[in-house]
DNA sequence: ATTAGCACTCGAAAGGAAAGAGTGCCAACA
DNA sequence: TGTTGGCACTCTTTCCTTTCGAGTGCTAAT
């Protein structure tokens, strides 16, 4: 059911319109700026007419129109232009993209704190639930009351810890823990590490001070830690900016939800983006209530193996689309370039932009 | 130059009942609740002349008396009753401590994150700079390609981190390295890690394929990183609860204040605050222009060693101090006693809150 | 020194009128 | 049949005025 192609130059007038100034919009503006050619008569009555298929709305009798979330659907899948980002842009993404990389480890937090910035909207970096595993363990000896244990996993980070005693051990007894935690406690999940095999190991290695379940205690801390899908914000505060969130109540509601990991975006666990797909999701299409007259437009990279995250970014329904799909899609496939493990696509291309719905 | 004890008592009253309620306070109110034994007219020559000494003033004519930041030094300095914590709230934030301080490594922001919470106003948790060496490196050698970094710092903090390489190594080149980088690279703070140095090393190790630089380069990076004063700002939107943010402007401006890490409360620098004393900054009295009409609780920890830290509050002057004071206070506490390294003070005691201004 | 009483001030809240934006509809027109 | 100008109408926003009330400062009495 498609609708006259003079409808969709007026609905995309109307939102591009909304969504740079906040305010309604009316008939006269369009008539004059938009480059249609006819009056303002004439668009009152296509207006009504979107207005009857349930595209617009009205604030009231007398006011412009606004678009409603189907309208912004419409907008997104068919009418806006898809932006594509300038070079200077691009290569000025990527050198600051580069640039938060390096500070690793917490290179998720820093990557939520980019799109935030460049986007003007609050933004959340999401890693998602996924098993992960131990690939080895060491354990290094300090002196007789200290330890390092240092655990690789799986998804290719390492996690350490120091352990101070107050009981002292030989360099003996680390290197057989060491050895027996590698055989024992290597490729398995954190649900198979139970209290059965820990205490053989602590038999195995004849440990009467407790050091295996030191050991044990962090290596469940560091899978279950891992395992957990984790939520970073960015930029709560550019809510402000935002004219629909002058209510400091409102924007005090929206904030604690985003400041709450957003807990976690619903959308991630069911129907997980696929990678190098951009995702919108208009007001009530989302499923938190908390989000239901705001907009979420995430994007999901893939850091190889079955590494998977997704960037989002929360704004009210009348969101620069466009704008913020086109950065996204780009840190996105950013992040899947340099986190990914194998197969690279050449450094300055885009990922394609696909945008869908629910 | 003393005021008289009446006097004193009415600007308690009229500061409390500020605190709770943000309206101004008239004399009619403190006459029927205040419990002090006389009518509101006496009351009002009185609030004139704390008003003609500095300590109260009036928004407009016809209304009541709100306290100047003059009005909330003296009523910190001498006149606000001094809370303890319940043996409950102790008890509750013990738990809620150790529980957070288990979460180890992110430790500092996890407090803040508490600190905020218990108050309800936004909070900072700074870790002072302070000069960081190396106790130790560790090469791990995964496998030909493949080597972990494992730092031993002299903030007792563990740093790791995995290597891939293009090339291959062979284990004996690992171990050499370690040596090297054993010796001549421990006990040295960021700026004594020179060119020079560097290249020797690499010289001695005979390293042609550049490991040395990799190594050297994850040494600058974590001593640098460690080195640096870091803030953790959390429960920024704590503020819109607050009446006197209920304008976004002004809440967005202080929001984005403290997002960028409130860099770095300025008081941080000059005139650290010692250990175990909470200092409370008034409104004017604070250096940084956007805090100038807020106040600013802070206590300082001791991590051991020469590690410190500070755990701040922010809110409107009419803030809650001296509940705020006391949860700061019992949380420093809780944190030189956990972190910090020696002598330990009995788990179940306050330190001693000592409340001091500019 | 304290208190009761009273006139006064000033802001906040409530009401009302005017202005303005934008619509819907009709009649005229191509 | 689709388009356009015109016009009456609706509804919000803005501004002004009025009212109301809280709280004061002052004065005279205790």
């Amino acid at each position: 059911m498609g609708i006259s192609e003079r409808k969709k130059k007026i609905l995309a007038a109307v939102v591009d319109e909304y969504i740079r100034t906040a305010e309604p919009v009316g008939s006269k503006h369009l008539a004059e700026n938009a480059g249609l050619g006819c009056s303002s008569a004439t668009i009152r009555n296509e207006l009504a007419e979107l207005v009857a298929l349930g595209y617009l709305e009205q604030p009231h009798t007398s006011a412009g129109r606004i678009p409603t979330p189907m309208g912004y659907r419409m907008y997104v899948n068919e009418l806006m232009e898809r932006q594509k980002l300038s070079a200077e842009e691009t290569e000025d993404l990527n050198r600051r993209l580069t640039a938060k990389l390096q500070e690793l480890d917490d290179s998720i937090s820093s990557v939520s704190k980019l799109a935030s910035q460049l986007t003007n909207y609050p933004a959340l970096a999401l890693t998602a639930a996924s098993p992960v595993t131990i690939e080895r363990v060491d354990l290094i000896y300090v002196d007789a009351n200290t330890f390092i244990i240092v655990l690789m996993l799986s998804n290719r980070t390492v996690q350490s810890k120091l352990v101070h005693l107050p009981v002292s051990v030989d360099q003996q007894m680390v290197q057989k823990l060491c050895a027996l935690f590698n055989s024992g406690f290597t490729k398995i999940t954190e649900d198979a590490v139970t209290p059965v095999l820990i205490h053989s190991t602590e038999r195995a290695a004849d440990d009467s001070m407790g050091l295996t379940s030191v050991i044990a205690a962090f290596i469940i801390e560091t899978l279950t830690e891992a395992a957990e899908p984790s939520a970073y914000v960015s930029g709560e505060n550019q809510l402000l900016n935002q004219p629909e969130f002058r209510d400091p109540d409102k924007a005090h509601r929206l904030m604690s939800f985003l400041s709450n990991g957003g807990y976690i975006l619903p959308e991630t666990a069911e129907g997980m983006v696929p990678a190098d797909e951009v995702r919108v999701l208009i007001g009530p299409e989302n499923v938190a209530e908390e989000l239901k007259d705001s907009s979420v437009i995430i994007a999901s990279y893939d850091a190889g193996d079955n590494m998977r995250g997704l960037i989002g970014v929360v704004g009210p329904t009348r969101m620069d689309y466009s704008a913020v799909a086109a950065k996204l899609s780009f840190l996105a496939a950013g992040l899947s370039r340099k986190l990914g493990g194998g197969e690279q696509p050449p450094e300055g291309m885009h990922n394609k932009l696909i945008i869908k719905g629910d």
